[in-house]
DNA sequence: ATGTCCTTAAGATAAGGA
């Protein structure tokens, strides 16, 4: 089972290109952030006629998350646990049937923070606390599980072109790796550190200063498993090329494939 | 070199977010 996270933002602004890169990866699933688009508006046809089921959580304007399936999703959750008064749509998990097991899937668009220090950047820590939360229940079920999306986090050094340039940033505070950091070591496995300590391999790059053509990118899209699911794992790839395309997102896809 | 892009609110451009 092939399953992939990719921050597209954008749904109205990049269905050919999603649609372009579906065709051609084939991924089973796909864990979308930044639809910027309330579920009523998002563009559900040309996913359908793939073959895929969607599900939604979004809001207007920004933010926003879904789930593309070929397989049927169920045990669909909107919304990470909490804080009720969190309105911002940054959390989906459902459960899809492999061919031998079940596994959950949960799709995150973890906060950026910056500002930092500052209100935005205290919400950043916040939900990530509630993410170690949410991590810790999920390890405690048998089921394999994948949290995959864009965490806003740049792990180490490695994961950014010029780390110098990001030593103020919210992604790469202390603080905020420290907080990746308990997340992992909860017992969960990074997918594309556990397969290579390649340099140079990022998930993101601006649309400013030419960084994609100079590589000044950095790696904030994970995928984190907890052990049950890493056992799975045959595969985990950066589909980097479509960076270059027409209209293409500032992020592109990660994916594993897990043998369930 | 904060050099771009996407969104909404308006009804042309500007601001917020990233």
């Amino acid at each position: 089972m092939k399953i992939a996270t990719f921050n597209i933002n954008g749904i109205k602004a990049r269905l050919p290109a999603v649609t372009q890169w579906l065709d051609e990866a084939q991924p089973d699933v796909v864990l979308c952030q930044e639809i910027k688009s309330v579920d009523e508006a998002f563009p559900r046809e040309p996913f359908e006629e793939r073959g895929y089921n969607v599900e939604t959580h979004g809001q207007k304007g920004f933010n926003g998350v879904a789930i593309l399936s070929k397989r049927p999703l169920e045990d669909v959750c909107r919304g990470l646990p909490g804080d009720d008064s969190d309105e911002q749509a940054r959390w989906i998990e459902a459960t899809v049937m492999g061919d031998s097991q079940a596994v959950r899937l949960c799709g995150l668009y973890l906060p950026n923070g910056n500002p930092a220090p500052g209100p935005k950047y205290d919400y950043k820590l916040a939900w990530m606390e509630r993410l170690e939360a949410r991590a810790r229940a999920l390890l405690e079920e048998e089921m394999p599980a994948v949290m995959a999306g864009d965490y806003n986090v740049i792990p180490q050094a490695e994961d950014a072109e010029r780390p110098e340039a990001w030593a103020e940033d919210a992604l790469f505070l202390p603080q905020s790796r420290a907080a990746f950091r308990r997340i992992l070591n909860l017992g969960f496995t990074e997918a594309f550190r556990a397969r290579t300590d390649a340099p140079g391999q990022y998930s993101f790059w601006d649309y400013q200063a030419r960084a994609w053509e100079r590589n000044n990118g950095i790696r904030i899209d994970h995928m984190l498993l907890t052990p049950a699911a890493a056992d799975l794992m045959t595969e985990c790839r950066i589909d980097a090329e479509i960076r270059g395309r027409e209209k293409p997102s500032d992020h592109v896809p990660v994916w594993i494939e897990l043998a369930a």
